[in-house]
DNA sequence: TGTACATCAGTGAACGCGCGTTCACTGATGTAC
DNA sequence: TGTACATCAGTGAACGCGCGTTCACTGATGTAC
């Protein structure tokens, strides 16, 4: 969909610029105090203006969500994508990758992983696609290391019990999962352990000063969560 | 510090009703827009009288930041006494203690451990007294279970490098912990993960109704956190 | 190629709202002699 | 026990600010014939 004509080009830059702008104001005062009239001022624009643009500011709010997500994930991606394919080390570059991105962008990562916004609901139908990318390449990799064998299996398997066995049934089902019920309860420990250390360090919420290098104390958090999936440390340095 | 005088004990009164009306506001409208004109109207009182009990909306803030970590490591410190003594059980019962207060009480969690309020920022002074409380608990929890000899220890133990492991000396002779530093990383990554978790669970950030028993997918999440630690799956159950 | 009409971006004023904080004040409560 | 003074809680008006959203409008751009 090239914009052909002028004046949709134009529309389509001041999105972008809308966009743009909006991010900047995320970063600057937080979600919750982001406004159509400070954005409006930055854009050189009359209040009323932005309005041609954007319905409200929820939906404003919107846009921005799955522009993070988005970017989030595209990081994700194209750093699993550049890697070794080593399967042992899938976990790590994912881990490294959401961490980085989240210390460059942390009023972004705020708005996707932090305190939900007072008054605002996102709409799950355009919210959701780009926010299950970065689970669904975990999954990914957990899935290949699974196949490569470099995971331990726990002797005897853990048991899901029902309804959790049900619901990861369905999952599995929507992605194509080759991964057993307890890898699969393993993978989602793995996930949200990696956004709490993630959200540790961006929210600054380790005491002040606790860590000289959060990044090796973040090395070591992958180390453990790898442990969680029955890889040995050093087959994931 | 008993109140004497009737004025000063209405002092108190009201100190404590401005604390409570802003717990209150904070589970409706959000940390962000926590006012001092709108507890004001609910104290019934006119907006200014409210300067003679707290300096400033930020003031205020630090209060409930305060409050609200009390009452969480109350809730912790409850739970742990209440338990039996089953050195394996204490990561279990802390952790479920953590979530039923988050669930309970998800604005004051969100103040807490979710996205920095814009423009604030907790002195430290105050809030770290309180605040540290929990993760001095979890790591007595781990000092007890390493004690009893119910961690399986690695072999060989991982080698934290410098700087960590001075920061690892300094929190070891700070809170007069017997743990030895792999262990004490282990811990840091129980803690981040516990948090995660809840996080996921009380901000909704798991798909919508992708998980219908959270409760026991909590409960896995456990099973891995003491995994991490050397508890078996068994002893912890 | 030229004209008539429709579309659209942006304006400016207005609506009604809420906010933090200061200040001079009144009147009740507490205290020292 | 009584009086004079100091302390303090709460008032009401004001300051200057920002917000989301609507509406009738002007003038430029696009399109159908």
């Amino acid at each position: 969909m090239t914009a052909t004509t002028p004046r949709a080009r134009a529309r389509a830059r001041t999105m972008a610029d809308i966009v743009r702008i909006g991010r900047d104001h995320l970063a600057v005062h937080g979600a919750a105090a982001l406004s159509l009239r400070a954005v409006a001022r930055d854009l050189g624009v009359v209040s009323s203006a932005v309005y041609r643009y954007v319905r409200s500011r929820d939906e404003l709010l919107t846009l921005l969500v799955v522009d993070g997500y988005t970017e989030l994930a595209d990081a994700v991606d194209a750093a699993l994508a550049a890697a070794p394919v080593d399967p042992a080390q899938g976990l790590r570059v994912l881990g490294r990758a959401v961490r980085e991105w989240a210390l460059a962008e942390p009023a972004r990562y705020g708005l996707l992983f932090g305190t939900p916004v007072p008054g605002y609901q996102a709409p799950a139908e355009e919210t959701s696609p780009p926010g299950i990318r970065v689970i669904v390449a975990l999954m990914r990799v957990i899935e290949r290391a699974y196949a490569a064998g470099v995971l331990a299996s726990p002797e005897p398997p853990p048991v899901i019990a029902h309804p959790l066995s049900g619901d990861f049934a369905a999952i599995r089902a929507e992605f194509a999962l080759e991964v057993p019920d307890w890898l699969l309860a393993r993978g989602i420990s793995v996930w949200t352990g990696l956004f709490g250390a993630v959200s540790f360090d961006v929210f600054d919420m380790y005491g002040p000063g606790s860590f000289t290098d959060r990044a090796d104390l973040f090395e070591r958090h992958l180390d453990n969560l790898g442990g969680i999936l029955g890889l040995s440390a050093a087959a994931s340095e």
